[in-house]
DNA sequence: CACAAAGGTTCATTCACCGAACCTGGTATT
DNA sequence: AATACCAGGTTCGGTGAATGAACCTTTGTG
């Protein structure tokens, strides 16, 4: 942690983890990460991070084997970010902390996550009520819930708002608007067929 | 968060749990409030944190509701910080970040947590995977593990050393030694009887 | 009365965060 | 050929939090 001085007197596993994801705005990223988010600019857009704390986060987190960068495209060279297996680890403690911070707020989640294998929504710990088994990120659907606010306010916003999984790489702007009307129309189908 | 700005911006669950306990430091009280640990100075002494920014995290965290002042003497008049139901919610995400640090390391994990009912370890996400259920913190069995420094480094280190249960308030130093004697034969006796 | 212990507060310094501006390499437009 | 544009950064001055040392207050003890 670069945050003044390291945690080095602590030798708590906590304290470890803390060293790498307890730095301003590190969570948010990696949050930002599992739900599809993958490049700078959305990073920066969703996030309204200063620019060279975003760049900084990405590399510390790229060098701590938590991000991987990777070559999307040749000309111009472009680069994307993504979750290695270590990153995707942190997923039941992102759990966690969006449960309790859910607990705090009469509103209730902005985000509602699923099991994708059979609808049922994650309880507290990440795990599927009904199939009795901790879910891994892939298997985890996410959609807005009721406590998820009225106005998008930007645009990575709007195209998370569209249905998807987690790890998902986030859809392009014009295909969000797409499917944003198609999904709304699917869900409404399988809530009057439920 | 009064680091710099707040995460206004976010109306994510994990940027609101961030605001409260996404500070340096804090997460780290909370544990050792997990830990037993009770005292201003036994805080201090246990993570080494500057005595202006340890006061101020109190403060926080007792106005967030996480943690409860309590006087528990009169004269001269004392208070310690005890978890509030709500902080003790931060269980799981303690436990799943404590589970993510472990798996950054060779050493092993300094504590191993246990279901204090069954003697069972607990599993990454603070269940028991005997019994199937997770275990709250009040259940919870704490003892060192193969990861702890040779070196206690400090009193608070030495009293954590002695099995106990978590939320249970830390022993005193002199009769901390006297039950680290009587528990390490206890220990001895278990793992020869098993 | 001197001294210690618990639980702080005050203070100067350091350092990370902030936001705005600027830079770089490549593509698209005129 | 010149210009604009885009993604993905770096640079920079100003601000505010973290740091560690010193100091303070209240009470109890030798």
């Amino acid at each position: 942690m670069a945050l003044g001085k390291d945690y080095t007197s602590q030798t708590c596993t906590i304290a470890r983890a803390l060293e790498i994801v307890g730095e301003r705005w590190t969570l948010l990223v990696v949050r930002d990460a599992f739900y599809g988010v993958r490049r700078y600019n959305d990073f920066l857009g969703h996030l309204g991070i200063p620019r060279a704390v975003l760049a900084a986060r990405l590399q510390t987190l790229t060098e701590a084997g938590v991000l991987e960068r990777r070559r999307y495209q040749e000309s111009p060279p472009r680069d994307e970010y993504v979750l290695t297996p270590r990153g995707r680890r942190l997923w039941p403690a992102l759990r966690a902390l969006s449960s309790w911070g859910e607990s705090l707020s009469e509103s209730g989640p902005v985000f509602v996550f699923s099991h994708a294998a059979c609808g049922t929504d994650l309880g507290e710990y990440g795990e599927c009520p009904r199939c009795a088994v901790p879910v891994p990120p892939e298997d985890v659907e996410m959609r807005p819930g009721p406590g998820r606010p009225a106005d998008p306010g930007n645009p990575v916003n709007r195209r998370l708002a569209v249905p998807h999984r987690l790890l998902e790489p986030l859809l392009t702007e014009d295909r969000a608007e797409d499917r944003a009307e198609d999904e709304g129309e699917d869900r409404a189908e399988d809530r009057a067929a439920g």
